[in-house]
DNA sequence: ATGAAAGCGCTAACAA
DNA sequence: TTGTTAGCGCTTTCAT
């Protein structure tokens, strides 16, 4: 019953001092500064305010006066629920959860459907702050986002003019994978990525695609692969790159498909993340190949998953990127000009890479 | 350097308005009605707006004048970043987050630390609607999501007055699990629970504190428990029961550890989670007694890492739970009366339920 | 198609 | 300790 009292607009503040006979001043500090009054007089204030109803001060109104939300926007680049689904967007929510717990704040999602323009959900966003996570660099959600006049931390995001950055150092990341495999021997390899830019491209990457990629990370991934084996004199414009734009275990199995039927003789199946490479695993296990004995499988992010599968991957500190955003906005001191955090990703050496079958080095270490 | 202009207060619709020699109406039409205006002159707005840095409507100005956040509130027992830790949770922020984004709406995480009895994170949070999930009956927090004028919907709470509740049969689905175990011969059993209320008691339980859990869910499997029990004579008070207060699978085995060193002779150790089940196996395999031809261990929510290991458990549909929730909040039809959405649940027979070593099933089962 | 007037509910100087 | 005064920035009838 009391419930249904308080649907309809309750009480406001000021009808509760008219009520009481005092200054809405008055039952604004019974709320905000109890210091500022007689506790008798708040006693009395907070009493008449439960006899009406009233339930406090109404946020949306404080926010305007205050000029603070109290809450922090979260911008992916998918579904929202997507993010619940995704073991690396999960860790990096749990860091900014983290973060915003510690300093009080809400954390809002901000429901950014990449498949419509529709960036009214950004521009609805009652928040001090964004926090910006892996979308492509064309989004119209992230262009909104910049408009806004509040402080924006992009993750996993290109460098941008004046704007907080955290990330790691993808290219960096994949260089030094690929130096592993090289060393191991390999130089014929097969390539399977994430979605490189907005439009759905199932299938193979042009030279053209894979410079131009709208997704930061993945360009830079794919970016250190050429860079280390063009050092070796492989052609890297004839190496197969698939490209899916789901990111689950199954686009990886069937992208591992499109690789290993493009090219049965390759020797390395590179994926661009666990996900992906989880399902290259399980293609290349229903192929009858063995892995690491007659195909290499790598993955990158170090998920729990991988860790498992002994999948030789990078791993990168999720949690820690998602606090350090929220860290990064949350703390106003020094916004005087952009800051950017680059954390430290480590090479897994798991059990998924091995010398290519009938090498020199396989002699050496056995099959 | 377009940013940090910005960052100080820019311009605002008056002073847009005023630059233009229109009134605010125009501009805020220009924005909101489109069709309100000639194109002419919106053009001409929306160009003025980006000379000068005007941001477009502020939206919690906007969210005062129409009474509308665009977001709705979640509140969750731990704190925020625990949800994404736990499977069951996951899946209950992905349904909701499902049923946001269908409408339109942001998600709010409120960052309700149960710890500190600080309620002022409710009262902030600018918000059209909240969901509960799982939270201590007597939770302050609780509370003020109540006082709050706007409608609410709890999900794995007991029934409260006129408000929406989603949730399933805690009691009846650990009861058919409790009779699984019966007619497998089990009648010596223990019990590893969560908490069952907000203070911390990492021990045996009480009956007291077992009836007057302050987790509805808790209670309610405890409780089927009892029943089922009690009814083939089974002296419920003898049974241990121990409670953890943090959910994992380290607290599972510990629990497990104290409740097989208190009685060595159990054939059975039901858990109410699949997590606190895994940490009991993990316990199990270390005591050397093998599972389930030495011990029966069952769990309860379904969650994958359980269906992995084989777990005899409970299955329910977490993601439809909250996909549940938000469309319960979300669907302002015949919000007349409360309303109640039971889901159902599913025993799931997996391969760590077996006859009791030595009774006459096993000779017919073989061990 | 555009404007004037009237708040939404609150907080924060500043006065008393 | 309490009250007065002034908006925060916007939308929305209702006129014109």
């Amino acid at each position: 019953m009391a419930r249904s009292m308080h649907v309809r607009r309750p009480a406001t503040l000021a009808s509760l001092a008219a009520e009481l006979g005092v200054s809405r001043t008055t039952v604004s500090n019974a709320y905000n500064r109890p210091d500022q009054l007689s506790p008798e007089l708040r006693r009395r204030v907070l009493e008449t305010a439960r006899r009406l109803g009233y339930p406090g001060p109404d946020p949306v109104a404080r926010s305007l006066r205050t000029r603070k939300a109290g809450a922090v926007g979260l911008l992916l680049t998918e579904n929202l629920s997507y993010a619940f689904r995704d073991p690396a967007a999960i860790g990096f929510l749990e860091g900014l959860a983290l973060a915003c717990e510690d300093a009080g704040q809400g954390l809002l999602l901000v429901p950014a459907n990449p498949e419509r323009e529709d960036v009214a959900a950004v521009h609805r966003a009652g928040v001090d702050g964004f926090v910006v996570y892996s979308v492509p660099d064309d989004d119209p959600h992230l262009a909104a986002v910049l408009e806004r006049p509040v402080p924006t931390v992009v993750c996993d995001q290109p460098d941008l003019d004046n704007v907080d950055r955290v990330g790691i150092d993808d290219q960096a990341a994949m260089h030094s994978l690929a130096q592993h495999l090289i060393a191991l021997g390999h130089r014929r390899v097969g390539v399977v990525c994430m979605r490189l830019a907005r439009d759905r491209n199932d299938g193979f990457v042009t030279r053209e695609r894979r410079e131009s990629a709208h997704f930061h990370v993945q360009r830079s991934r794919l970016a250190g692969l050429a860079q280390a084996f063009a050092a070796v004199g492989v052609d890297w414009s004839a190496v197969p790159v698939v490209e899916r734009f789901d990111h689950t275990i199954a686009s990886g199995a069937s992208a591992a498909a499109q690789v290993l039927d493009s090219d049965p003789q390759i020797t390395a199946l590179i994926c661009t993340s666990d996900i992906l490479a989880l399902g290259a695993m399980g293609e290349a296990e229903r192929r009858g190949l063995r892995v690491p004995h007659d195909l290499t499988v790598t993955g990158f992010d170090g998920i729990r998953e991988a860790e498992q599968a002994g999948l030789t991957t990078v791993r990168q500190p999720v949690l820690e990127k998602g606090r350090a955003a929220g860290k990064l906005l949350l703390d106003s001191a020094e916004r005087s000009r952009p800051r950017s955090v680059t954390l430290a990703t480590e090479l897994v050496h798991g059990s998924t890479a091995a010398p290519p079958r009938g090498t020199a080095e396989e002699r050496w270490f056995g099959p």
